[in-house]
DNA sequence: TTGTATGCGTTATCAT
DNA sequence: ATGATAACGCATACAA
């Protein structure tokens, strides 16, 4: 253990121990190549010495850049906010850039950390849109580039998202070709873009047909949400054929709460998820939902944010809405899953 | 959309509109109760008119502090480290510190990541030790403050981890004393300390009773480690009557592929698992766990960590183990459950 | 109570 | 190829 308050190396110290200047010892940082082979050994030398390793503030300040990106999230419950996460660190840090995060949940002052994250990095990524200020997405890109992940579309924001009507449409219509005609979507479509555009899928896949679609059963992502929602099921009169639901926690709990109060499904109560989560293959019946493809996205953002900051995006280039493809996970819970005899992995 | 490329407001403009030096510009922000109310209106109105945020990298490199920790995980699948994660970040943020996160999982050089990290931030936090170079954490302790969460403890290290060894014993004991004899372990102890340690607790409870423990069946907490010990289980001549699990993951495959292959959950085989993730309360049967206070582990770890950064703890005080007490959570699949009534949610 | 002036540890622009 | 040196934007010790 190295002695604590020990005062930190700093370049002049490299510098005098390889009798160089300053300079040179950043230059051989930075563009080794312009630098003399002899002297960027003794350099380095030094370097590896001391254990020298570059301020971050002072090199921030002055280059005039922070080589980190902001990340606002929602919060970091389920694996869909996680796997962006992660997805996000890993190809920020391939461009070399650091990540910070900042998580919007119980957090009074959201917009006040945000613009608190914002004179940290060099742009922001925004996950989603739920529970942030309506403004705030545009205020924080008045200062630095901003993407935002999932979120709503919005002038001079850059947009990055998975396809949720198409796949919502595609489901929503499978359920009804399979005979079924009491359908109800599961979600607050008010919450969120994503559920208003998977709503839209499902309204969608009605109109196709010519049916009217049911107004959807409003439930946040929440455990005690599906519970009310279960509760609403059981007790009316004209119970539906066939739940949509928003994301794959709704999903399990709704299942568990008929199935537990004796519905069966998905003969009597055909029920899909959205987002696959792992235990989604590990329930019985097991579960279909749909696959998102979260580390793309996240990298993508990651990407599209950097180039941003580095210019080469230029203005005109940016403010684009880039979608990609979803895929439908069809398993037992949708009642219309052919026999399978694969095994539970991917 | 404000104009890109402009550049951000300064304290010096700041000062120049309210007819103040910088100085007194930088007091009403850090220190307002020793500047005039006359004044410190002005520059406020100044501060608010130009929207002026300090620079993070002129703040940091002028105060010596970076208002920021650092977060080193090994990866981000499964609730446990998420939850870890956000835990962290909350009571950081209560502090009004960052959080810069780094994900060793996919990351050629870990070693380099974190250096670099410890070049942006005051203190680090370490989330486990798998993964991680051993002599990682004590280099970077040589560097700035660390502490390490459910990690090995090391000397000058301070450590912050739930309780393992009893949650294990007790639960161990409890099969034991159902009647059950030939109970195996699942998980690699050499993977991590908590495992380690949890495998203590099972090999204690046995010697509690004169009995020989069997060796653990090795498993890494992945889907795929769960399906091969599965396949080993259902191969062998003499098959356990208990697994304790050292993870939900593990447990959930385990209980699906023997279910699947005509094994009766828990009557012929009971199985625990560890960390007591949401799905557990939605398979049947219903899986027995360990709850670990994951949030409140975060935020001692983040703590602590601020306060030896502050100063608050002197060198004398730093380098301690804090343990924090985990729950079993029985359930059904342990077989010693007592018949329950109660809702599924906690 | 307020202003002046120095320093924080780099990068980058000049010279040389 | 290398060295001086001026920013970078802020905090703070010291003066006034």
């Amino acid at each position: 253990m190295a002695p604590r308050d020990t005062a930190a190396v700093t370049i002049y110290q490299v510098a005098q121990r390889a009798g160089v200047s300053i300079a040179t010892v950043s230059r051989v940082l930075k563009k080794p190549d312009v630098v003399s082979p002899d002297t960027r050994d003794r350099v380095q030398r030094a370097i590896d010495e001391l254990d020298y390793l570059p301020d971050g503030s002072a090199r921030s300040l002055a280059a005039r850049r922070q080589e980190t990106h902001g990340l606002i999230l929602p919060e970091l419950t389920g694996a869909y906010f996680a796997e962006l996460l992660a997805g996000y660190e890993s190809a920020a840090a391939a461009l070399d850039q650091s990540v910070m995060v900042v998580l919007a949940a119980d957090k009074d002052d959201i917009a006040r950390a945000a613009r608190r994250l914002a004179t940290h990095v060099d742009g922001i990524a925004v996950m989603g849109s739920a529970g942030l200020p309506d403004d705030l997405v545009l205020s924080l890109s008045g200062r630095i580039p901003v993407v935002v992940v999932a979120g709503a579309e919005q002038p001079g924001i850059e947009v990055v998202r998975a396809e949720n009507t198409v796949p919502a449409r595609e489901l929503t219509g499978r359920l009804l070709d399979a005979g079924r005609r009491s359908l109800r979507f599961v979600g607050d479509p008010e919450a969120a873009v994503d559920v208003a555009h998977r709503y839209a899928g499902f309204v969608a896949a009605h109109r196709d047909r010519g049916l009217e679609p049911a107004p959807a059963m409003v439930a946040k992502f929440t455990e005690e949400a599906g519970v009310k929602v279960a509760a609403q099921l059981l007790e009316s009169s004209d119970r539906p054929d066939g739940l949509v639901c928003a994301n794959d926690l709704l999903a399990i709990v709704l299942i568990d709460r008929l199935q537990t109060a004796g519905v069966n499904v998905p003969t009597d109560l055909a029920i899909t998820g959205w987002d696959d989560i792992l235990a989604a293959r590990y329930l019985r019946p097991r579960l279909t939902s749909v696959r998102q493809p979260v580390r793309q996205l996240a990298a993508y953002a990651a990407d599209r944010l950097h180039s941003r900051i580095t210019g080469d995006v230029s203005d005109a280039d940016w403010g684009r809405t880039h979608v990609l493809p979803a895929d439908v996970v069809i398993r037992d819970s949708c009642g219309t899953a052919l026999p399978h005899k694969e095994g539970n992995l991917r």
